[in-house]
DNA sequence: CTGAAAGCGCTAACAA
DNA sequence: TTGTTAGCGCTTTCAG
């Protein structure tokens, strides 16, 4: 490590030039196997790694694809106390059992505690669980098509920084919905071919690969109309100025028009609550519900999966039989809708497609950058569980 | 797009010389205000990124550190059908509710499964949660370092072509254990600092990272011992080769004993089955246990949590109550240990703690080259569930 | 099959 | 404060 040896080295100790080295290294073929072995030998002995950089520069291509994420809840983690970290002296015994005072899903109602703070900490955010497993696709296909991958993310104001950081090293980009605006997006782009994740809306020439959340959730509700025959709907709106809400909630009311247009039903009531696709958002939702006097619906269709995990804390609490008294539904295909009670149904995203179509994307425009611009859809599934089952 | 602008671009726009828009970029308390101004005006006219290539070799530093992981279990995953993936016409509805027939576990039971391949493809791998958390902890902490991230993981044959060409691009490597060969690592190190990760082997002189895998699990089985009084245990084990494997099952023989010197307790009895790390094995490990005609034992150790919720598998079908009957502890602190019934009794790793500790290791050993080799511990938690409760 | 030489785009002295 | 210039290490014609 004390001074990294570079083609001269290998050239000099093997005794031919560097043209013959880089020869060695990315055309094998093209020289004699003594040749060859000779070098191959030098590389071993000098320990020699080619440097990234001189290649990118030299053949202008980086042979690496960029991955923007937005920044995780660790944003505001304090830095460690790295001292006592590593104090191995004593083990702590954590009394991690569940009190008696646990709401009717688990554990995960502690996230949204702060008196459990200490062991919150450790649960994974279902947030993160999305970007992972778009991250891990996105390794894979980057990898199956020669290319390294690259991850950021982007945090408050250093997003501009990091951003065109990484731009500068890497041939294409994927970054996921509304984490870089669209100016700096546009700047890049003229750069590099860049492609927007989980965001349909237009307005832009770039590529955009989403998932069909108007369809999921269109079918979803279709499912409660017809085959639960529900007349009576509640729907939990996400943040009014997400992309994901918008179309979930197109989705819902395709759905609810059609049945109406069908004629084979009786009038649809539907309401609408706000639910912030949080759990408390979702809780505070089925609570206006239970003190608002009203007649409860027969089903209560939420924008995801987290207000949905609420809307069942409460409807438990409370006694609300689900499904049998009401239907309620999710969005996303989280993982602690399997471990709910009852299981939640839900539309699951293909979150690792995601990833990997986003790649294929980048690599497909880096081969024919003439293309127009790409909107690619990703078809997504619905998950009956006990929470409103199939029939 | 076209042809991507150079500095020299910049500078003829801006009319200045390549070096002031360098500094511009780079230090731009050095240029005279309106400079910077105009010079910035011509970077977003011209829709400049400095190149990350350019810049690594004339600087001879990447900004960037690298992080290799084992490959996942996508690895024989085939292409996917990408024109019948994007086809949103129909929504398949899938009917997820559980059996009658499930184990006690949950769901958890259908990754062994054949017969559920098209949702079992759905659920994470403990193993990846393991891994992304780990990369989420080096995310972190390289940015706060002011590097970027590269992501790499190794599968088969094509682990040393990967790994030294993330080596060439990167100024720090952090691999996990047993991902690559000691020679390939050593040949890497020449060049770069190279921290390894959950491998606590004596054997080479690079800097260590791991969990305190022995002290973890002293301190829960001398709980079971003191707390409990157990005096029959049994220990499930890893695989042989594991070196997580030898320093539990190290941490394990110590516990018992110190409990047997202590004078305090009875003598305390001990066997070992093997349960490879996974449900399967655990199950196995269980039911060898019941059919052995001997007496149950008080306490069922295992060496990690896999092999612990099959043991709760095979104990729950058999009518075998946890933890009045028998105790069950883990190992790991995977998410499905807290949904199990009973709740699994672990050690936590620090998997977040991994990638940060790992990250900050790399930094300082570039910072100060000199440095003796270092291996870091991370402390564990013991968290008490009910599978082993708190007295 | 191998060598010589011209850059790739940028940073960092050193001058001015 | 700004400009000039010499590389950084490698790939890639073009000769030989």
């Amino acid at each position: 490590m004390t001074k990294a040896p570079t083609v001269y080295d290998v050239a000099a100790h093997a005794g031919v030039s560097i043209a013959t080295v880089s020869r060695v290294l990315r055309r094998p073929d093209d020289v004699r196997p003594e040749t060859r072995t000779r070098v191959l030998g030098s590389v071993r002995a000098l320990g020699y790694v080619p440097s990234g950089a001189a290649r990118g520069l030299a053949g202008r291509r980086h042979g690496v694809l960029g991955l923007f994420l937005p920044g995780h809840d660790a944003i505001d983690e304090p830095e460690p106390d790295w001292a006592s970290l590593t104090d191995s002296s004593r083990i702590p015994l954590i009394d991690d059992r569940l009190g008696d005072d646990r709401l009717g899903a688990g554990e995960e109602a502690r996230i949204d505690s702060p008196s459990a703070l200490t062991t919150a900490r450790h649960w994974s955010n279902p947030a993160n669980l999305y970007f992972d497993e778009v991250l891990r696709g996105a390794e894979v296909e980057s990898w199956r098509r020669g290319f390294a991958l690259m991850v950021a993310a982007g945090r408050g104001s250093s997003r501009e920084v990091i951003l065109n950081d990484i731009a500068g090293r890497v041939d294409g980009l994927a970054v996921l919905a509304q984490t870089v605006p669209a100016d700096l997006l546009a700047h890049v782009s003229r750069r590099i071919p860049v492609v927007v994740l989980a965001d349909s809306r237009p307005g832009d020439e770039l590529d955009h690969v989403s998932v069909d959340n108007t369809a999921g959730m269109r079918a979803l509700t279709s499912f409660v109309l017809e085959e639960h025959g529900a007349t009576d709907l509640v729907y939990v709106a996400g943040p009014s100025d997400s992309p994901d809400e918008a179309d979930r909630h197109r989705g819902f009311d395709e759905a609810v028009a059609t049945g109406a247009a069908d004629g084979s039903g009786a009038a649809v009531r539907v309401r609408v609550e706000r639910g912030e696709f949080s759990r408390v958002g979702g809780r505070r939702a089925a609570e206006a519900l239970l003190v608002s006097g009203e007649r409860l619906p027969d089903a209560v269709v939420c924008a995801n999966d987290q207000s949905a995990l609420g809307v069942l804390d409460v409807f438990a609490r409370a006694g609300v039989d689900v499904p049998d008294r009401v239907l309620v539904t999710g969005f996303d295909g989280i993982e602690a809708g399997r471990f709910s009670a009852p299981r939640l149904t839900t539309v699951r995203q293909p979150m690792g497609e995601l990833g990997r179509v986003a790649v294929r994307s980048v690599v497909s425009r880096l081969t024919d950058p003439g293309l127009p611009p790409q909107r690619v859809t990703l078809p997504v599934e619905v998950l009956l569980r006990e929470s409103c089952p199939a029939r």
